[in-house]
DNA sequence: CTGAAAGCGCTTACAG
DNA sequence: CTGAAAGCGCTTACAG
């Protein structure tokens, strides 16, 4: 894999513009984005083009190695760097590299862009959650740019794909646990609202409750976004109700660790006042003391899977799926009591 | 900065074999590496090459986007990550890109690297924390590639740049501070022991405890890595002397956070029981409760100084100097108070 | 070991 | 909007 076919002839703009029936120059002009050029011919020749694989010499040597890029959102969580580390592994094995940069320090279009990886020989694009929508990645794909994402905060539609955990069964997880310790009051503090993983977990937590029996109240469920200061002003806000939760699933680890502190501050004994479940599952949640309970993701595993998905769909292949989703894992540890 | 100059005329074959007294067959022949040129005849054009700063349209076009190697140990620790983000934010200022690698996943040694770098139009390697030593280094730097090194393992000599905290001076800080607090019995427990980091800060901790007239046990000096599980077991070690200490530096968070989970096993109250200091500073060292008092070292600065060295011998400058050392700050947080 | 000559792949200015 | 013609930068086979 990786490796594109070396036994094709190999292109030139003679090739093409013989097959497509018009002149050198005029696939050259295809070629180069120049604009006197009829939008019918044009789209034969990039037809052409495709078909035999065309290739500038200028990219021709570089596309040996087959570069990437990857885009994240923010690198300094665990939760990327363990992303991260499944795409270099999957890379590394295929000979393939990574380009990596940060979305925020990005301030060009998705057009602007995906010209850019052309020119540099970039042969596809891995979004780590990132806020792009189906406009944007189309953009990538119809350049011959496949993309594959993880965790997208945007769900892209059928034709682009992505990985993710069991988000879902992972929230119900989560929180069946707490009402086998015997909670009825569970609270669940949500990520940002549009991304998909923070409403698949949520749709858990309430698939969990409704098949207990147990009524969702809407003055339980707050979401806002995976920081420590949501969990501690989550928790503030929680325990002004009249009747404050004895349990929270937090929908990830840095939440479920502002709501630790908070609930310390006030006092309170943890796990027996208060139970949390976190969510990644990272060697973030094993610093905190006792540990969390949480529901870990295949970070690793996601991050090989999705550049692996990417990689086959550079090498000309179908992809299995356009959405795979791999199991998550409830680790029981020392933040979940039953309730006093 | 990271733009070469743009101005110079583009230099072709024909102007390079003009002003070498050659025809442009030949230079063709040296730039391709052929052996039927002599080789009198080969160090001039290469001479007149560089001095046009010759480049073929294969590389040039690679080259307005400067491309450089940034290879860590290890992806998933919050070290790397805050130092990955300050590469980041330098190399997207100036329009540089990074190709990022992990050390573990490359079996090829430094010359094959240095060669797959030149082809795929790499202009310089950033190094975190890598063990090569002076010999692989040059390798580089003889093939026209620029190296920096931040926290390098084996200390590269004066004609490499590297880039780190004060960890001599941040060693000192927090040995002071628990002095201050009245300890006496003060142990460390160090990284790896050929790292110049790690001998810097223990070098700090004898520094403090000597600046006070306090004998150094070597019994109390312990060094192995990083990691949580020296931690656990050096405290256990510790602990079985007959006078145990009652403070403990570790030489970095993750270090301390072992200390701490073993501490607690144990039944010590922190921080009447045992006070611990821990290093670097990363959101990891937020996450336990209480607070770890730790050095914080400025991770992304580092990062940024960094790149922003290899960016500029990129450039043709010269590095401002050969070994760039930023402050570290002290943390009193939660961890450390008098001892009992 | 060197270079004149042929040629390849691409681009550009311009006539229609 | 298209392409014949000129040309650019480089490579290769081969004569000396």
């Amino acid at each position: 894999m990786a490796a594109v076919n070396a036994t094709t002839p190999k292109a030139t703009l003679a090739s093409v513009a013989e097959i497509a029936g018009v002149s050198i120059p005029t696939v050259s002009k295809v070629l180069n984005g120049r604009d006197d050029v009829a939008a019918s011919t044009r789209d034969r020749v990039l037809e052409v083009m495709r078909s035999l694989n065309y290739r500038s010499p200028t990219t021709r040597r570089r596309t040996e190695l087959v570069m990437i890029d990857v885009v994240v959102e923010n690198v300094t969580t665990a939760y990327y760097s363990e992303v991260m580390d499944g795409i270099l592994e999957c890379t590394a094995e295929n000979g393939a590299e990574v380009v990596l940069s940060a979305m925020s320090l990005q301030a060009s279009s998705a057009a602007q862009r995906a010209q850019r990886m052309l020119d540099a020989g970039r042969r596809g694009l891995l979004l780590v959650t990132s806020k792009w929508g189906r406009s944007d990645l189309v953009t990538f794909q119809e350049r011959g740019l496949p993309v594959v994402l993880v965790d997208p905060i945007n769900p892209p539609g059928a034709d682009v794909v992505s990985v993710g955990a069991t988000n879902w069964a992972g929230g119900k997880t989560a929180t069946e646990h707490l009402l086998d310790l015997g909670h009825r009051r569970i609270a669940h503090l949500g990520g940002p609202p549009l991304a998909e993983c923070s409403q698949d977990r949520q749709h858990g937590y309430v698939a969990a409750l409704l098949g207990r029996g147990i009524e969702v109240r809407p003055e339980y469920v707050i979401s806002r976004d995976f920081t420590r200061s949501f969990g501690i002003e989550g928790l503030s806000q929680l325990l002004e109700l009249p009747e404050p939760p004895t349990a929270i699933f937090a929908a990830n680890d840095t939440i479920a660790i502002g709501v630790w502190e908070e609930a310390r501050r006030r006092g309170l004994q943890l796990p027996a006042d208060l139970s949390i479940v976190g969510f990644d599952g990272t060697s973030f949640a094993e610093a905190t003391m006792p540990q969390l309970t949480t529901v870990e993701q295949p970070l690793r595993e996601i991050g090989r899977s999705a550049a692996r998905a990417l990689l086959r769909q550079i090498d000309g292949q179908e992809p299995d799926s356009t959405r795979v989703e791999l199991a998550t894992r409830l680790l029981v540890r020392e933040s979940t009591a039953p309730p006093r």
